[in-house]
DNA sequence: TGTACATCAGTGAACGCGCGTTCACTGATGTAC
DNA sequence: TGTACATCAGTGAACGCGCGTTCACTGATGTAC
């Protein structure tokens, strides 16, 4: 039965946004395609009213959750001085599968394989949220007065994805904690009086 | 038709031994059990002369990955001074895709999140796959007297995993190499004089 | 040492299941007049 | 504003393919005597 514009619309928002929770839980290649219509509510025939294929929902799914992200990290570091942001991009990033409030993780620690052998309109999601991530912190190393500021933006963000793919890896929960304090303080070192070239 | 004890191991390690080539480079559920046996020169229905299950092969080709990469790692710094030692391995593991020796690459940043959501002996391979990565690198900062030793590795870890991770990720070479260099211009940051506790 | 039989690595075909995709159908919405 | 028809979101069944796993069979190796 026909539904109404607005009703479409909504729907395919909620599918996208089951999609993006269950891969990001599950894992693409786990998640069917009936899972997420079930979870949004629907049955698995409707699919294809709203999309061309399970490549493009992948796409979409982690757009969503890349957007979702970053603006909420763009919204908690708005008027903070730049120490202040970047200890809380860090902060929130690390300990994002403890936060409630951020629907979707990032797709890079979590995908991030499974990601790295996708084609076309996946692999360019992918490679946006990469740079966006990048871009955004190197914002606050630069604002920081860093020397290299681009090079630590580098080793800070390499240190974010590796830092949330080992602690989700390894099954010891003291591990796993001490692995994302131990970042936290890293980053704090790499940005130290030692690092900055003029005064902050 | 059967063969003699010395070729049914031998075809069995050439099978574990493609298994963790395919997996590495595509991905473990895009590599079929009919790929590596062939990759190995057989048919596909002798696998299960050899394994219990396709679990089992992950399990195993994973722990071949793992063992020779940190063979590897303990050959190349014997006797090495303990700068050397850990400069040695972060090297080699960042550009481990560059290196024609290196047969297996490391399963966590190549199969990291395939990992993660595995159950059972792949899980428990991978577990301490990671545990023995972050001990290599404990046992260097320990030497280097590095203040809190252990932390420090941890952080090490991170980017080496991290990195490597992105480097393989965005597709723009020119990226890629620059976060490799700055992930080791940031491990040499974290080592510096000012790290270390003691004398050396 | 030689012979007869059991074992079992390897083959190729077949099975069965899951999953992405397609399709005929339904009935409410949107549109033309 | 009301009526008639086209559209199309959603359903449930079916299709087709890939893949993990099983199986009957072959023939060389290993073993018992």
């Amino acid at each position: 039965m026909r539904r109404s514009k607005g009703d479409t619309a909504e729907t395919r928002k909620r599918i996208v946004s089951a999609a993006a929770e269950l891969f990001l839980a599950r894992g693409i290649t786990s998640t069917a395609i009936a899972d997420v219509m079930v979870a949004a509510g629907l049955t698995k025939g409707g699919f294809y009213r709203h999309f061309e294929s399970k490549e493009q929902l992948i796409a979409e799914a982690n757009r969503l959750a890349f957007d979702s992200l970053f603006e909420m990290l763009e919204a908690k570091t708005k008027g903070k001085t730049p120490k202040q942001a970047l200890e809380t991009i860090v902060h929130l990033y690390l300990y994002q599968h403890r936060i409630k409030e951020l629907l979707y993780k990032c797709p890079l620690p979590n995908l991030g394989s499974e990601l790295k052998r996708s084609n076309g309109c996946v692999k360019d999601v992918t490679v946006d949220g990469c740079q966006h991530l990048i871009r955004l912190v190197t914002r606050q190393t630069e604002r920081l007065n860093i020397a290299d500021h681009e090079a630590t933006a580098h080793a800070i963000v390499s240190m974010m994805v590796g830092s949330v793919t080992l602690s989700e890896l390894v099954s010891d929960e003291t591990t796993a904690k001490s692995i994302l304090a131990n970042a936290e303080r890293a980053v704090h070192a790499l940005c130290g009086p030692s690092a900055r070239s003029r005064r902050a």
